[in-house]
DNA sequence: CACAATTGAATTGTGTACAACTTAAAATAA
DNA sequence: TTATTTTAAGTTGTACACAATTCAATTGTG
């Protein structure tokens, strides 16, 4: 069963870098990658957003969002804004460009469907359970002794 | 649907994540990435190979794998030699420390097993399934002109 | 044989990931 | 209020991932 659950992981991995890849790839046109993709997607259907809560969202720190945020201002498809109440927070929000973008790049969601393979709605959210429960679980694990200091 | 899609991606995308980030931190004492242990599996199952064949059986380039396994030898778990017959081609095999460490790991799979969270091998193989279907589909994906040079 | 095309591995350059650290600012405690 | 702690973002360093290129060796073809 062990040696299941490795393939399963290897196979995580291959659907994982693949899809990245095909997202890479339907994204090259505009220079982005599929991490700032998904930054765009957040500011779309969220509005202008600290970096602290697109982390939260995206699950990447800001050794990972600082470097990428700065490749999105240097394209001009976001602005990065000191808060005025609290000068540690940099809101980041999108520009004219970034938002037009989300038309431009319309297309992309129904291309990835089409990669999936996942045929109804149903087996689709049954497959999204399972591998929102295996991040759950890969968190947890491994069993840390909790610092107490 | 197409959004549902987009999910799944990104379900993919942090499953992965969380899954790459459990075996680092299990494989930590011996200074292991992910992808190198997948390397050692390889060698360990298969015995010595060519770059080219891990390779295709990670789906890894040389641009990944060059530096890798340059790490690996450092660390003395494999050893790189140039094939006699063809002197393009450069096998890898595993020195004594880097079969031993076979044993070492052996818990590895088992601690993994805990994180999928997947309870039966039947679920488990048709979960293995969906992961294969999504890896192909992204891999034509997308729908390229064929060079017709 | 000669020469063009292909192959295997390495190198270079860009962009994530992520741990560890730094710095400044804000919140909390003493 | 001062001192301590926490927080937000950025920086540094390491290691993939992958496109593009290089180089040498081999294969194929005329």
């Amino acid at each position: 069963m062990a040696i299941v659950d490795e393939m399963v992981c290897f196979a995580l991995y291959s659907a994982s870098r693949a899809t990245t890849r095909a997202y890479t790839e339907l994204l090259s046109p505009w220079q982005l990658t599929y991490t700032q993709y998904l930054v765009l997607v957040v500011l779309w259907n969220e509005g202008s957003k600290p970096v602290r809560e697109i982390g939260e969202m995206l699950q990447l720190d800001s050794g990972t969002l600082s470097p990428l945020l700065r490749r999105l201002e240097n394209k001009e498809f976001i602005r990065r804004e000191r808060s005025q109440n609290d000068t540690r927070v940099v809101n980041v929000e999108l520009t004219e460009q970034g938002s037009a973008l989300r038309k431009e790049l319309a297309h992309v969601p129904e291309q990835i469907a089409c990669g999936t393979g996942l045929l109804d709605i149903q087996s689709a959210r049954e497959y999204l359970d399972t591998l929102h429960q295996i991040t759950e679980q890969m968190q947890k694990l491994p069993i840390k002794i909790q610092p107490t200091n």
